[in-house]
DNA sequence: ATGTCAAAATCCTTTTGA
């Protein structure tokens, strides 16, 4: 079972290169975040046609998230986070698909930091915490996937010294992506390149992928049970170099 | 401060978010 991630960065915009990625590589199930497009505008049949099975959690202008599922045994498990009734933006869907429990999220960039973003981004990364805790009680195989919008360590930045105060590189950050992982949970890209130099995201800036100026943001948390089923993994770079690209790569695993 | 995308309102140019 083949399993990928991918920020799309507008579903709409990126349909063309979405369309030929899929075509290539054939994932059995796909996680998408930024959709920006409102739940209606989600190109429901031409995923169909591509041969996916789709649910979403859209959101007018910002964020949406989905998961497509080659197979048509997918049952959504629940969309949205729990624990602030205040919180409306789509950040979260999550399916059973063939007695995986797949979790797709979009957690907050929480940039500029200090301040009310970065505020949310930490409440919403405690607020996960509480429901992945819930999960691993469970005793279901589980992925959460899609962009964590941190980067764990310095081997995950490309110059660590001019992340450290960005939101995605601040120290509450990393504590929270690592008392994350404490629970259980295997960062499986990691654990497969437990040295390498691996990046999920090139600004657009700047020539930033030419100069491979990129960050490790995009990951799969692995339960203990499915950790021990990871075959493979990767990025699919070269997609991030296609005419109309995301700033984002897709990035995937493969389990028995 | 800069630079590049995409969506939507301010509506063919500017603002916001990333």
């Amino acid at each position: 079972m083949k399993i990928a991630t991918y920020n799309v960065n507008s579903i709409n915009a990126r349909l063309p290169v979405v369309l030929r990625w899929l075509e290539e590589t054939k994932p059995d199930v796909v996680c998408l975040q930024e959709l920006k497009a409102p739940q209606e505008k989600f190109p429901e049949q031409v995923l169909r046609s591509a041969g996916y099975h789709a649910i979403w959690h859209g959101q007018k202008s910002y964020n949406g998230v989905a998961i497509l599922s080659r197979s048509e045994d997918i049952q959504e498990m629940g969309r949205g986070l729990a624990g602030d009734p205040e919180d409306v933006q789509s950040r979260l869907i999550e399916a059973q698909i063939n007695g995986v429990h797949v979790v797709c999220l979009y957690l907050p960039n929480g940039n500029p930091a200090p301040g009310p973003k970065f505020d949310y981004k930490l409440s919403w990364f405690e607020r996960f915490k509480q429901h992945t805790a819930q999960l691993l009680t469970k005793g279901t195989p589980v992925v959460l996937t899609g962009d964590y919008n941190v980067m764990p360590t310095d081997l995950d930045v490309y110059k660590p010294e001019r992340w450290v105060n960005d939101a995605l590189f601040r120290p509450e950050s990393r504590e929270a992506f690592h008392t994350l992982l404490a629970q259980g949970w295997t960062d499986a890209i990691r654990k497969l390149y437990p040295t390498e130099t691996i990046y999920t995201y090139w600004d657009y800036f700047r020539d930033a992928f030419s100069r491979n100026a990129g960050l490790r943001i995009d990951h799969f948390l692995l339960s203990p049970d499915l950790d021990k089923r990871l075959l493979a993994g990767g990025v699919d770079r070269n997609v991030r170099g296609w005419e109309k690209s995301s700033d984002h790569a897709p990035v995937w695993i493969e389990i028995s």
